[in-house]
RNA sequence: CGGGUAGUGGCGCAGAUUGGUAGCGCGCCUCGUUCGGGGCGAGGAGGUCGUGGGUCAAAUCCCGCCUACCCGACCA
C-alpha cells in the first residue's frame, strides 16, 4: 500500500486522558480511536493487526483439532436461566427487551449456547469434540480502563471442550495448554502460566497466562528458584514459624481503653502475629465470623472459591453489634457459638494470643485457638506476603503485577448438566459431557504486546503480527531516480507476498522517520539521491535500531530473507 | 458505587481569581523557499467554550445534569 492513499491519522500528541503506554501509542499510531469509555474502533492499522493476531489463534486452534463456529452475539434470556448466570452475573451483562417483550442478553461468553449446541452430540464415538469461534463479547465493566485492557466490547476467542470423562477432558485442557504457548509465543508475548482461580465460572483446574507489566491488573506470587507460580487469589506460602506465647488455663480479660487496632494493641506488647484479626462477614445473608492473624490480610476472593458464597460483605456496625454485643476493634471469637466461624490455617497450633473479647474496650491474652474458639472450619483465606517461603522450595516469593493475556480451565459438567448435554456410552447408558473452556482476548492480546513492546520512539511489533513487514522510505518524491528505484523495490516486494508500505508522501525526511517508527514497523528501506549515486539503499532495524547500508539490488533479496526468518520466530 | 481530576477548533494547552462576545503551539489548505531526523516565511480555513438553568450581560460566578480519566470497590 501507499501511505499517500491510507489513513493513518498519527498525533504527535497523546490525548490526555490515555496514561497507559499502550493505549498512547495505539492512539498516536493511528491504530485505534475511542467511540466511548470501552469501546474503541479498530482503524485500518489496528484491524490489520488484530486480523492477524486472530490468525495466528486460528491456526494454533485448528492444529489441535479446533473447529471454527460463529455464534451469535445476542442471546435469549431463558438460555442463561437454565444455567443460572442470568441472575448470578448481575449488572456485568448488558439486557435489553425487545420488541415482542422479550428478554435479551448479550454475550459475555458463550458457555450456553456452545453447550445447548452440544445436545446434538449423542454418541460417546464422536467424542471428543473442541469447538472455537472468534467473537464480540459484551461485558458491563464496572469501569472500563487502560485502553484496550480492559474494556466492555472486544473480541474473544472462546473454545470449549466435550468430553465423557475427566481423562478426556485432562487431555483437551493439554492440548489447549500447549496451543496457547504457541500462540503466545508467535505474538512475542513472554507469557507464563500460573495457578489460577475459577472465579465465577466455577471448575476445578485454572491456568492463566500472564504477560508481566504494570499495566496490568493482576498480581502473580512467583518464586524464581523452583517455578512456582500463582495467582495471589489462590497463592500460598509457608508460614516463618512463630514461638507461642505461654498461655494459662484460660484466656484473661485486660481492660484496652481506646485500642480499636492491630497496631494500638501492638502497642500494649502484644505484636501481630501474637494477634487474632476478628472479621464479621454476611456470607449469602448469615454472619460469619473470620478469624486471621494480625498481621494477615484477608482474601474475599480465597473465601468464595472454598466456601463457594455467592454474596459477600462486610457487616455492619448495627449488624455486628446485636450479634456480637461488641463494636469492631474490640470483636472476638472466644465463647461464640452462635455462629459460624472460619479460622485461618496460619491460626493452627496458636496459642498465647490476643483478641479482642466482645466487650467494648477489652481484649483477652492467653488464647488458645484450638481449645477456646469453636471453630467452624478451617481454610486458607489470607493474602499473602512478598518475602514469604515459597512453599516448595523455601526461598522468598516474589509478587509481580500482570496482564493476564488467557485463561484456560475445567468446567466440568455444570453447563452440560443444565443444557441436558449428553451421550449414550459405549454401553448404551446416557452420559453427561464434561466442559472445558478456554479464552484469549484479542485486542487485549495487541495492547498487551504493545505493553511490552516499544521505545521511547514508538512500537516495535513483531514480525507475525506487524501491519506492514517492511517500509520503504521514499525521501525525495520529485527525484525521479528515486521514485523509480522504490516503485521497484515496492513492486518486487509485493510480488513475493510481503506486506509492503510505501512511504511516497510529499513529507520531510524527518516526518516519515518519525512516523515510521511510531507506528512500529519492523524493517525500513531508505531511498535517497545521495545513497542512489553510489547504487545503495539503507536498511533499518526497529527492533534495535541498527542501520546497514546494501547494494539496490540486494535489498529484495535481504528483506525478504528477514521478513521470511521473522515470521516464522517464536521469541 | 465511594474518593479525586478534567471538559475551550483534529491533538496538546492558555484565558477564569477581577463577568463585557476567544487565543497559542502542533496539525490542516494555498504560495514561496528548503530538502537524509518532526525546517523557514507569507496568507488562509476551522470553535453553539460538554449541556440545561440562574444573572442586563458568562468560557469566566452559582446550581443541576452529562461525559471522560485516575485510585478504590468490582471484575472468566
Amino acid at each position: 500500500m501507499r501511505w499517500s492513499n491510507l489513513f493513518i491519522p498519527t498525533l504527535r500528541d497523546a490525548p490526555a486522558e490515555a496514561e497507559a503506554v499502550s493505549h498512547q501509542l495505539l492512539v498516536r499510531g493511528g491504530f485505534i480511536r475511542q467511540l466511548q469509555s470501552g469501546h474503541y474502533s479498530m482503524l485500518p492499522l489496528g484491524w490489520k493487526i488484530h486480523k492477524k493476531v486472530s490468525a495466528i489463534i486460528r491456526e494454533e486452534m485448528d492444529a489441535i483439532g479446533g473447529q471454527e463456529f460463529l455464534l451469535p452475539a445476542m442471546h435469549p434470556a431463558d438460555l442463561w436461566q437454565k444455567s443460572g448466570r442470568w441472575e448470578t452475573m448481575g449488572e456485568e451483562m448488558f439486557r435489553f427487551v425487545d420488541r415482542k417483550g422479550a428478554d435479551q442478553a448479550l454475550g459475555m461468553t458463550h458457555e450456553e449456547v456452545f453447550a445447548s449446541l452440544g445436545t446434538e452430540i449423542t454418541s460417546y464415538r464422536h467424542l471428543p469434540q473442541i469447538w472455537y469461534q472468534i467473537q464480540t463479547k459484551f461485558r458491563d465493566e464496572p469501569r472500563p480502563k487502560s485502553g484496550l485492557l480492559r474494556v466492555r466490547e472486544f473480541a474473544m476467542k472462546d473454545s470449549y471442550s466435550f468430553d465423557i470423562d475427566d481423562e478426556g477432558l485432562n487431555t483437551s485442557f493439554d492440548l489447549h495448554h500447549g496451543a496457547y504457548v504457541q500462540i503466545f509465543s508467535r505474538l512475542g508475548l513472554d507469557a507464563f502460566p500460573v495457578e489460577a482461580s475459577s472465579g465465577a465460572m466455577g471448575g476445578s483446574a485454572s491456568v492463566e497466562f500472564m504477560v508481566e507489566s504494570d499495566a496490568g491488573e493482576d498480581d502473580v506470587a512467583r518464586c524464581l528458584s523452583c517455578g512456582y507460580s500463582a495467582n495471589v487469589e489462590r497463592a500460598s506460602t509457608a508460614l516463618i514459624p512463630i514461638e507461642n506465647r505461654s498461655s494459662g488455663d484460660e484466656p484473661e480479660s485486660f481492660p484496652t481503653p481506646d485500642v480499636r487496632t492491630i497496631a494500638a494493641l501492638a502497642e500494649l506488647g502484644h505484636s501481630p502475629e501474637h494477634q487474632i484479626k476478628t472479621l464479621v462477614y454476611v456470607v449469602d445473608g448469615e454472619l460469619t465470623l473470620i478469624l486471621l492473624r494480625g498481621d494477615h490480610p484477608f482474601l474475599e476472593q480465597k473465601f468464595i472459591d472454598i466456601t463457594g458464597a455467592g454474596d459477600l460483605r462486610p457487616a455492619t456496625g448495627e449488624e455486628i453489634r446485636s450479634a456480637l454485643g461488641a463494636s469492631p476493634g474490640s470483636l472476638g471469637a472466644v465463647g461464640v457459638t452462635n455462629l459460624p466461624i472460619y479460622v485461618d490455617l496460619a491460626l493452627q497450633n496458636r496459642s498465647g494470643m490476643a483478641t479482642g473479647a466482645n466487650t467494648d474496650d477489652v481484649h483477652y491474652s492467653g488464647v488458645d485457638v484450638q481449645r477456646d474458639i469453636n471453630v467452624t472450619k478451617w481454610v486458607d483465606v489470607r493474602a499473602i506476603l512478598e518475602g514469604e517461603p515459597c512453599t516448595n522450595c523455601g526461598d522468598p516469593i516474589t509478587i509481580t503485577r500482570c496482564i493476564e493475556a488467557g485463561h484456560i480451565f475445567k468446567l466440568g459438567r455444570r453447563y452440560a448438566e443444565a443444557m441436558g448435554t449428553t451421550v449414550l456410552d459405549s454401553e448404551g447408558k446416557s452420559q453427561t459431557l464434561t466442559m472445558g473452556s478456554y479464552g484469549i482476548g484479542v485486542e487485549r492480546a495487541m495492547a498487551a504486546v504493545a505493553e511490552t513492546h516499544h521505545d521511547e520512539n514508538g512500537l516495535m511489533w513483531p514480525m507475525s503480527i506487524t501491519p506492514y513487514e517492511v517500509v520503504i522510505t521514499l525521501l525525495k518524491t520529485d527525484h525521479t531516480e528515486s521514485v523509480a528505484s522504490a516503485e521497484q523495490i515496492y513492486n518486487e516486494l509485493s510480488e513475493s507476498g510481503i506486506d509492503v508500505l510505501l512511504d511516497d508522501r510529499e513529507e520531510r525526511p524527518g516526518v516519515k522517520f518519525a512516523d515510521s517508527e511510531l507506528i512500529g514497523i519492523p524493517l525500513r528501506v531508505t531511498i535517497g539521491p545521495r545513497g542512489l549515486e553510489n547504487g545503495i539503499a539503507e536498511l533499518n532495524t526497529r527492533s534495535n535500531n541498527q542501520q546497514t547500508e546494501i547494494s539496490l539490488d540486494s535489498v529484495v533479496g535481504e528483506v525478504t530473507n528477514l521478513v521470511t526468518e521473522g515470521r516464522s520466530k517464536s521469541s
